[in-house]
DNA sequence: CGCAGAGGTTAACCGTCGTTCACGCCGGCG
DNA sequence: CGCCGGCGTGAACGACGGTTAACCTCTGCG
């Protein structure tokens, strides 16, 4: 038999609900062109549909991007949460965790890497506040481990900190797979953990 | 007496031009909410004109956006290329260079930072190439640089690590000030020497 | 003096795009 | 069988925003 866990994932994975298919789809979209310049019309096509059948699935344009910037602040937040108390109390190793877990992130979803702080701009108001507050979540694990590790910082320098190996590290979309992913992989986690502990 | 340097000198940083007011208000503008997202009204209100009067200097949007652009990657390619035949022979000292170099510009001009690489996407395709070509003229100036300090390694690994540099020290924008300019500056420049020769 | 041209203003034009409407198809369920 | 709800379509609507047009006002100069 199949639990409701199994169709769930096996939905998501091997033939994905139209919704979700919206979703990755215009996270693409929207990761090459922007979400502004990119019309409802464009999204429909790119799954094979008219414009407007997008109103089946979601209540406007807004919400698909809201949809998507919040998947993305909350896979990042518990993930880095997860991380951090999987790897012991060891500040070194905490570190290495979460590094590791960032650059996996950014190697498997360059599209949605691009997305997350270009266009968090163009979201409405309420939404937006969720979305940076989940980010800010995010950015503490960081502070907080770079903190135990740098014990005379004060914690304005451990977030400078945590934002340059944040844009150390996303900037995958920007070399785009001219080096192999495990040589990339290593190289990133490299330069990260140097410039976190310099 | 005054030399035509000094009255160019002059007008740009004590009394600009009201094409010079454009750009910069535009800059700013666009770096907050995106080119797409402001209207040309609200870039003549923060003038203090309204937005036809624009095209008495620019003859489009884009136009203000692609001069905008292509003088950043300019400055860029330009500055990058001075800094590193000014520094001598010595490769680490040629990092150096350009270390200090990308880090005063970013801490210098984060909005410009911001545009720079979100908004080419809404720039028209034969601008688009033109900066793209100055853009890559710069990384390989880095590129060059890091290949003597890394031997061993081949081209896509030193543009990878030119890019995860640029990422490093382009977080400006996203830690706003709350570390003094001095501090911020030693800590960007520490932190992009270490992954650079990690 | 008077004209020219630079730089502004308001009003209008028009394409694009998000969104809604009215309708059609189809598959499951009573 | 017959109805109903999920999905999709094409057409239309309405707002917004870049661009143009027509007109006005200064300033400098022959």
């Amino acid at each position: 038999m199949t639990s409701t866990r199994d169709a769930a994932l096996h939905a998501d994975v091997d033939r994905p609900s139209r919704r979700e298919q919206i979703l990755r789809a215009a996270a693409q979209l929207f990761a090459e062109r922007g979400s502004r310049a990119v019309g409802v019309d464009d999204v429909g096509a790119a799954v094979g549909v008219t414009g407007p059948a997008i109103y089946r699935h979601f209540s406007s344009k807004d919400a698909m991007l809201a949809e998507m910037l919040l998947r993305i602040s909350e896979r990042l937040a518990d993930g880095g949460r997860d991380r951090v108390a999987a790897a012991g109390a060891d500040p070194a190793a905490q570190l290495r965790a979460l590094i590791d877990f960032q650059v996996e992130f950014a190697l498997d979803n360059p599209a949605l890497i691009v997305v997350h702080d270009r266009d968090l701009t163009s979201l409405p108001a309420p939404e937006a506040t969720r979305v940076r507050r989940l980010q800010r979540q995010y950015v503490e694990v960081w502070v907080t481990v770079l903190a135990r590790l740098h014990p005379g910082a004060e914690a304005a320098d451990c977030r400078a900190r945590a934002h340059a190996v944040f844009g150390l590290i996303n900037s995958t979309p920007h070399s785009a797979g001219r080096l192999g992913r495990p040589a990339m992989h290593d190289l990133l986690a490299r330069m990260a953990e140097a410039a976190a502990t310099a």
